[in-house]
DNA sequence: CTCTGTGCAAACACTTTGCAGCTAA
DNA sequence: TTAGCTGCAAAGTGTTTGCACAGAG
């Protein structure tokens, strides 16, 4: 762990923390060990990671963080733009009952989610790395932005 | 609403639920008032109802009808496939603070959450539809499946 | 008649909120 | 010094589970 310090994958890293903190300082938010070290895990991990994971590994190192500072520090990542959620949004589940080609459009503002049918997208070709080696069962084009109705309320 | 049955929308309609009945024998299901209802109200809904939202809808027809039975039937419905939950995984939030061009593919079964990077889909472009009225802020490309460590565990 | 499905209520998991003390700037 | 941040605990929200009765096959 300490040992990785010297090497090529570090210095992209110290870019990055420092990056962090300029984006931090722009957007008024302290810089605190918490923080540097949930986004340090952040960015270490490549496995996505739920808070809890990320509780986990900066746990290690701050045995007294909480949950709630990871889950918070994570949020505010999100809203500075420097990470974002990539799964489980947190709301509830939703279904759908149409089997056929098509594809979403989804709301971040009031989650609304629309359907629509681009035809170059129902046959998308998945690539070697994971045909080869995963089973697919589903692909898709996620679509993600403001609809029409919140982009009017102004905003 | 009653005055619908006999245009042509209703005709597909009969047809899905039809289908529907025949999918519930083969899979050994009873068919109960409460599940053709759960079923019709997610067919008729444009919007990707949650369980709340096909709650309320089948209420009206079936004013005991609980929620609990709502949510179990649409595991169900996801169950034998006929029907998909689009959002909302139910599991925990996950991130990510790699902001390059980068996809996911997600197994379905551990959850996992694997990075590709396939340059064709860089940059998918919005159909007009989409583009000329919503305001978009992400778009990707995400497969689902089954990845190579579960699918080795035979299954 | 039998066994699945339903409704109710309790249990859960995850997230959010309120507040007092702490700390970076 | 003083905002903002953290940790703790409590409250919320959505989902799942256990159980007895009801109803489909």
């Amino acid at each position: 762990m300490l040992g990785e310090k010297g090497n090529s994958k570090s210095s992209e890293m110290q870019k990055k923390m420092g990056d962090f903190v300029a984006k931090c300082r722009q957007n008024g938010l302290k810089i605190t060990p918490q923080r540097m070290a949930v986004y340090r895990a952040l960015l270490e991990s490549k496995e996505h990671p739920s808070a809890e994971m990320i509780f986990r590994t900066v746990k290690e190192v701050f045995p007294s963080v909480s949950l709630d500072t990871v889950n918070r520090t994570l949020l505010t990542l999100d809203e500075i733009g420097v990470a974002f959620i990539v799964e489980g949004s947190g709301d509830s589940k939703r279904y759908d009952a149409n089997l056929g080609d098509h594809q979403h459009f989804k709301c971040v503002k009031c989650k609304r989610i629309v359907d629509f049918h681009h035809k170059p997208f129902d046959n998308i070709k998945v690539p070697k790395s994971i045909g080869e080696n995963f089973i697919v069962l589903r692909k898709t084009v996620y679509i993600e932005g403001i609809c029409d109705l919140c982009a009017k309320k102004q905003n």
